[in-house]
DNA sequence: TTTTAAAATGCAACTCAGTTGCAATATATT
DNA sequence: AATATATTGCAACTGAGTTGCATTTTAAAA
């Protein structure tokens, strides 16, 4: 079940990802909002904002959970996740706008990809 | 640094890798090696098995950490990781021995890739 | 074989992300 | 304004992974 009332941390929460248009770990969300809300109202409301198709998530390095803001991507299934970037130095993540096809699996039904690249950005390169 | 001293608990885990031929979560391995040695123990072994390349590790479900003997990756990098398909239900993982090309990054340097792919294997569907 | 220095282990205590239960509060509807 | 219920805050917890340090094991030298 998604989101049902509008609160005023639901509403600060959706204003980030409107207005900052990348990818944002849980953990410098719950940091930078710590005066505003609790961590785990953060929890909760991105899990909502997920079910609602407004944002998706995946596993960034070391198994952290990241957000962003739903762009291309046909949000009721998630299945065409697309890849992201991760810079190694900085830790900045990128959304890559790539269609890319799957390698075919033994028949098995693939429901989601977590296809996550680390590197060197260009500004820490 | 990798290994140097060949203890007991360094043969009983590469014997791990050798007789079982798929990936293991580090959870099972402390699991059921707890009357065997200690968790941190089995942590810095696979971290020494990684530098020497018998094993390679990724991150599973949930961004826990899995290992698996490294069968034709070229281990010194590691930069041709395969990727892996993990049943939501049973949780086992399979190593998929494709060869699977990089969609093109804004001309980052891309040093490693975790891909997973996330569905039901052919036991439980 | 004994000695020795370095490497590896066990242990306990810690960190840190994420979760849970429950009482208090805010929301939206009647 | 009253009410039902969804949401929040809080504190305590869970579970993976790490750290420091004292003890033990290894392998090489004497």
């Amino acid at each position: 079940m998604g989101i049902t009332r509008q609160t005023k941390q639901v509403k600060t929460l959706i204003a980030i990802f409107d207005n900052e248009n990348r990818a944002i770990s849980v953990v410098d969300l719950v940091k930078s909002l710590e005066s505003e809300m609790n961590k785990t109202t953060v929890y909760r409301i991105l899990d909502k904002l997920m079910d609602d198709g407004i944002v998706h998530s995946f596993m960034g390095k070391g198994g952290l959970k990241w957000y962003a803001k739903c762009q291309d991507c046909s949000c009721d299934t998630h299945n065409d996740v697309h890849p992201h970037f991760q810079c190694k130095t900085c830790g900045e993540v990128e959304c890559l706008p790539v269609k890319f096809t799957l390698p075919p699996v033994n028949g098995y039904k693939v429901e989601s990809i977590n296809l996550l690249m680390i590197g060197e950005c260009n500004n820490c390169s």
